[in-house]
Formats: structure tokens, C-alpha cells, sequence
DNA sequence: GATCAATTAATTCATCCGATTTATCTGAGT
DNA sequence: ACTCAGATAAATCGGATGAATTAATTGATC
């Protein structure tokens, strides 16, 4: 059972091994996913886009379509991870909240910068994180790994006011803000239309800025307990 | 020609008219995006899902599945405006910032908390805004409020010392901060797990402190042209 | 160069889709 | 009661899809 993959029918897939068509078909998947939507892309459309004629590549290979969307996952997050690692590593022991959130956002901005334009992932990435059932990939995925808790210590030292509740919202912003906005200039590249910052080093720069403002804002102490009643009367 | 939908075909389809198996179809069609994603719903099964044996009755109705999408978010467009002008009304003249944030992140929590729980909009609405084909629907309504622009003003005029550039990319950051933010609660409400916030008043209180803490962020200069070369031998 | 497993090609099949067409039902106006 | 347009039901069509099956090809190993 462990580290077998099966189709729905329960046949067996081969396991990985060397193969070009492999590595086509993982990045003609991520190219139609990020341009037309996952949903929207067949396993038929992915094999046809590789210039495969078989149709039935995408099960071979890679079993159901969650699989294939693993795959192209753990590749970027792979790469990613490493480009934590040394941020990581070079942040440790300061106090400075700028360097932790940079350890937050550069692996995102430096890895589309790395794979040249233009690049697919931050689309495909947002689709991910988005969707209700391959949500728990990317969560489960992102846990494993050390530097990132490494980070989250690190960030919480530099903010020892904020309430663990607060914390978990504003960790929360952080992530959408990052991913939605290397969707934004990805999307300008791919379509040609005016990019809101000149490089993906600019925009990791406008990220850190406001994250950092973010985290630090002040937290506005909530009203005590109003009355549902009330508030309805407002309409 | 004005105001005629038609199908691809070019038939005429019916003008808007009082219709209970309408709103039923907007309701339904409103949830199963929400739940699946738009591409993932066909309009078979969103007439499967209100009870219609006619399989057809989406296209009859409104056409294409994008007038049906376009439908569905004029309706809540419509309830969000009208408490967007109250909002700005109130803000008028302040030159606190915190007033006209409010006015961008409360049309959506008071629209979600008045429309009782549980509710599909905000995961509806970040997949229209997220679809490169039905972006443009949204961008074209929003442009058209003259609420909105009124706020663009309050709101510049609280911050007159930062950029044109900085400014449209903070814009950009605080309406996917608001979207997303929605979602996750929504979400979770949904789901049954455990929310951030304890209502929807205390997201919007949430997201107010932070939109103000990014939007007043300190900009920090831009290095002075770093050559690509030397960026990639941190690699 | 024979063997054989891994890979790719080519078909087939039941199912679902959007769209169209035809038929039936309903209710307001006369 | 009759008419008739709006609304719903029901059936049909070509086309696409996922899955499964079978056949052909490739390439490493002996």
C-alpha cells in the first residue's frame, strides 16, 4: 500500500521512473490548468496539448487527475523549499520583523523569477489553495516542512504583543496577499498587459512593505458585544 | 439589438420577467458554483439540483452559463452598492483614513451577514474575479459605481504622499485581502471547522486594521537597479 | 538478436454535456 | 369558454469525456 498509487478501478500505476513524456505532459498540464482552469482542462485536453496520441497517457503515468496536480505541486514546492531554507538560515536570531516576512514571500517571488518568463505556477498555485478538495494537499504538504516552522517562531518573537488569535489572521492575509498578487503580475505577463511592478524583485519588495505595515498594525479593541438587534436596525 | 440576449445559436432568449423557477435557478446555480466551481457544474445539473426536469431551462432562462453568472452577481452587486453609498455618504469630508477603508470592506461583510448564514456568495464571487473570461464582467460593474469612485477620492486624499504606482498596487492588494478574507470565513461556516473571527463584524474589524496598517506602510526605496547577473548567483 | 517489461498508439464503450426541437401545461385577458 | 404567449416538460442530436482494452513500439538485458 505505501507509496502505490492507484487508479479509481484500483489498477496499479507505474511508479516513477525516467520519462520524457512524463516531464511534457506535468508541464503542458500546469499551462492549461493555470490558463483555462483545472476544471475546465480534460485529461483528454493534456494529452492532445503533449502531442501524445494516446488519451489515456495522463491515467498511465499519473493515475486520477488529483494525482497529476500533486505532481506538478510537489515539483515547485520542492524548489521553493530550498530557497526558504537559506532565507531562513540567514534570518536566524534576528529581531527584525522585515527579515522573516522576506523569508515569507521571496521563496514565492524569487522561484517565478528562477523559471523565467513566463511561468504558469502562481495561476496554478492560487487554483490549488483555492479549491476545496486539493486545499488539504498543499496544507499538508506545507507542515512537513521545518523551515517553515522555523519561520513561524521566528516571526512570532518579532511580534510578542499580538494575540494568538490576531496572529492566526493576520498569518492568514500574509498568504493570501502573496499568492493573489503573483497571480496578478503573472497574469499581466501572460496577457501582455502593464505589470503593476517592473520584476518579481519589486514586487516581493511592495509585499514586504505592506505585510510588514500589516502585521504591526495597531489592533482596534472590539466593541463589547453588540446587539444583533441593533446592528439589523442599520438597514 | 440593446438589451437582446442571445444564444450561440442567436436565439432570443425570454426578456426578464417575474419567474419563481428564476430565482430558484440563481439560488441553486449561486450554491453549486460556490460548493464545486463554476466550470465544474454543468447547467444539466444545476437544473437536476432546482428540481427541473427540463434540462434546458437554464438556457432558456438566461442563455449562456455567463449570463447566468452575470445574473447572479448583479443581484448582490445591486444590495453591496446600496451600502457603499450609505458608507461614503457618512465618510464624507473625514480625513481619517479608517473611514473610507471601512467603506471598502463593509459592503461585503454586512452584505454576507445580512444574507444569513449559510451563504455561497464570497466563494461565488472570488471565482468570477479569479476566471480570466468573466474578470472583465466584474471590472466593467464595478467602474460603473459612482460610489466606488467617490471612495478612490476620500481615500487618496488621506494618503498624499504616496505614489501613483504605490497606490494602485495597495489597492490591488486590499480588494483580494477583502475577497479572500470573506471566503475563509465563509468556508469555514460552511464546513463547520472552527472561524477565524466570531462574526462578521469582527472580520471587518479585522480587515479594517489591517488595510489601514498596509496602506500606511512605509515605502522602502528601491535598490538602485540591481543587475540580473548578480541576482542570479544567489542561486 | 531474442526476450520481455515499460511505454506509447489506437479503439472501443457507456456516460454526460450543451443545444435544439417538439409537446404539454398554465394563467391572464377577452 | 377561447385564445395565446409564457413557462415547463420531454425527447433528441452531435460531440466530448473518462475509463478500459488491445495492439504496436521501444529499449535494456542477457
Amino acid at each position: 500500500m505505501a507509496g502505490e498509487v492507484t487508479t479509481m478501478a484500483g489498477k496499479a500505476v507505474r511508479p516513477e521512473r525516467g520519462s520524457a513524456t512524463r516531464e511534457l505532459i506535468l508541464n503542458t498540464a500546469e499551462r492549461l490548468f493555470a490558463e483555462r482552469g483545472m476544471h475546465a482542462v480534460s485529461n483528454r485536453q493534456v494529452s492532445e496539448a503533449a502531442g501524445q496520441s494516446n488519451n489515456a497517457v495522463v491515467s498511465y503515468h499519473f493515475g486520477t487527475k488529483a494525482d497529476l496536480v500533486r505532481a506538478i505541486a510537489r515539483r515547485h514546492a520542492d524548489q521553493m523549499e530550498q530557497v526558504r531554507v537559506t532565507l531562513v538560515a540567514e534570518a536566524a536570531g534576528s529581531t527584525d520583523l522585515r527579515d522573516w516576512v522576506a523569508c515569507l514571500v521571496r521563496p514565492s517571488t524569487e522561484h517565478l523569477a528562477a523559471l523565467g518568463s513566463p511561468t504558469w505556477y502562481a495561476r496554478f498555485r492560487a487554483q490549488v489553495v483555492s479549491d476545496p478538495a486539493l486545499r488539504r494537499i498543499t496544507v499538508e504538504e506545507s507542515l512537513k516542512s521545518a523551515s517553515l516552522r522555523l519561520l513561524l517562531v521566528g516571526l512570532n518573537q518579532c511580534l510578542p504583543d499580538l494575540s494568538a488569535d490576531i496572529r492566526a489572521v493576520r498569518w492568514v492575509m500574509a498568504r493570501h496577499l502573496i499568492t493573489q498578487m503573483c497571480v496578478e503580475r503573472e497574469r499581466a505577463l501572460a496577457e501582455g498587459t502593464p505589470t503593476l511592478e517592473p520584476s518579481w524583485d519589486a514586487l516581493a519588495a511592495s509585499l514586504i512593505d505592506a505585510i510588514v505595515g500589516l502585521w504591526q498594525a495597531p489592533v482596534t479593541p472590539v466593541p463589547p458585544k453588540e446587539n444583533a438587534a441593533d446592528k439589523t436596525k442599520r438597514w
